[in-house]
RNA sequence: GGCCCCAUCGUCUAGCGGUUAGGAUCCAUGGUUUUCAUCCAUGUUACCGGAGUUCGAGUCUCCGUGGGGUCACCA
């Protein structure tokens, strides 16, 4: 059985990239059936909060994704991590080391100076003296001293580091709490995690987990190293960028489909496919498929995906949305009149919202410029309150008849459509650009539209 | 700096020794639309450089160059 797992530290948000790698290995768990696990990563005690933990799991709530099994915290398993480190010190493969922070500096400055590799220089490993008094050790583990670590890593294929680079580095710090490398190790196998899907950033921290787990006689997983995204100048991504916390993005308006579909893409593809619904991912996701280097991010895809899946949601999903965005047409009649004229033209939900607000609600001001625009002709005014006089003598009801009551308007009186639409439509909406006019004076009704006309030619 | 990884249109990518180097997005133009948008059509734009290997190289090898990652008692 495949078995992955998502393990953020929480101090934070949930990061946009951090989904991607999420994302991946879920859908991996779920294409063979297998097991997706979410490990919470809070040894550091210092840096994490409750709060980030729960922001993390609202962000996979929201995309849709499930985790299997319980949250597993790692903060909870200090017992689990003694026992182990125990184990490595009577079987003499981890060791303590009585050198201090303070000493520990002096020598990463005396080989930086050298311009050499900062490394520890093992002076404990074969220690057997007696231990200076007053200092509590740290627990160091015997890396090999010679030849090459391998792994063969699933998106960039063989990866040799050589024993050298890795140190004899610490499994448990001088108050006894285990690090990262070694808790990594002993639960990614306690778990039964098949897959390590990543960033890349954890590239080197592989060979340091390999090592644990040749202490320990555990099976190693397979990894697989994803690049980074970065920015559009190819840096870093950062939150001057714009949003990285993924709730951010449904702030923004966002739909989860389109969020997925985009990160899905990023580094990862099928052929020629774009559309991904969370189904076809699923079936056709496979990590060998990801791309070796690192993309760039960019939001006008995005933009794309997310107008193509708003114009797929039904009204009444719609409307429930839209609800967060301050419009709440959930018992509106005209809720499908509504969306048919605005959704077309939404690449957010946020944008969605005002043009029905704009439609919804009269005009309390107009555009200085729109307006100029739109009445720069003295006769303006004139045509757009004979104009409402014609629709009050029609009374159109249907969007057909106002379609026809504008055609007739403008053949009567020999103009160019603009000559009223233009005005129209800014005493309609308040804008000179939007829903179609006959769809907008449906929606509100004869009285209202009357209403907005006679606002903006009163004065 | 050491070590590791990467390199195709602006961006996301397809390509797996023989292609007019394909798609998507963006941008531009045209059409549809009573405006805008949608939709449709068309177009501009790419194999980082240099040596090899080969009848033939975006594809394989090497060397440059550029970018990224990493070098904690953080994760």
């Amino acid at each position: 059985m495949i078995v992955t797992r998502f393990a953020p530290s929480p101090t934070g948000y949930l990061h946009i990239g951090g989904l991607r790698t999420a994302l991946f290995s879920w859908l991996w768990a779920r294409k063979n059936g297998g097991k997706f696990l979410l490990r919470i990563e809070d040894t550091d005690m210092a840096r994490n909060s409750q709060q980030a933990v729960k922001a993390i799991i609202e962000a996979f709530d929201w995309v849709g994704m499930s985790y299997d099994e319980e949250v597993y915290y790692q903060s909870k398993r200090f017992d689990i991590y003694k026992e182990y480190i125990d184990k490595l010190l009577t079987d003499g493969k981890a060791y303590k080391c009585y050198m201090t922070k303070e000493e520990l500096d002096v020598l990463r400055e005396e080989q930086m100076a050298k311009k050499e590799r900062t490394r520890y220089d093992g002076r404990y490993r074969d220690f057997n003296g007696t231990p200076p008094v007053g200092i509590e050790p740290v627990i160091r583990i015997k890396a090999p001293l010679d030849g090459i670590i391998t792994f063969v890593d699933g998106v960039k294929g063989e990866i040799n580091i050589a024993s050298s680079e890795v140190d004899d580095f610490i499994i448990a710090r001088s108050d006894g709490i285990p690090t990262y490398n070694f808790v990594v190790a002993i639960d990614d196998a306690l778990m039964g995690v098949t897959d390590v899907i990543r960033g890349d950033d954890h590239l080197y921290n592989t060979p340091k987990q390999i090592v644990i787990y040749n202490a320990l006689g555990f099976t190693i997983p397979k990894f697989a190293h994803v690049a980074m995204i970065n920015n559009e100048q190819g840096k870093k991504l950062s939150k001057r960028d714009g949003a990285v916390d993924v709730m951010d993005y449904k702030h923004n308006g966002f739909l989860p489909e389109a969020i997925l579909n985009f990160l899905v893409r990023l580094g990862w593809s099928h052929g020629d496919q774009e559309i991904f619904s969370i189904e076809e991912m699923i079936k056709l996701f496979d990590p060998k498929d990801i791309n070796k280097s690192s993309s760039s991010y960019n939001l006008d895809k995005l933009y794309w995906l997310n107008s193509h899946y708003i114009k797929q949601k039904s009204d009444d999903e719609l409307s429930f949305l839209l609800v967060d965005f301050g419009v709440d047409i959930i018992n509106n009649s005209k809720k499908s009149d509504i969306l048919n004229a605005t959704k077309e033209r939404a690449k957010t939900l946020v944008e969605l919202s005002s043009q029905i607000k704009l439609i919804l609600e009269a005009p309390k001001s107009y555009d200085e410029k729109a307006f100029a625009k739109a009445f720069k002709d003295e006769s303006a005014k004139e045509l757009l309150k004979a104009f409402g006089s014609s629709l009050e003598a029609l009374k159109p009801q249907a969007k057909e008849d106002y379609h026809k009551a504008l055609e007739d308007f403008v053949s009567q009186n020999s103009i160019g459509f603009g000559k009223i639409a233009q005005p129209l439509r800014l005493a309609l909406l308040g804008e000179l650009s939007g829903a179609g006019l006959d769809e907008i004076m449906e929606i509100i009704g004869l009285d209202e539209s009357l209403k907005r006309i006679e606002n903006i030619t009163k004065g």
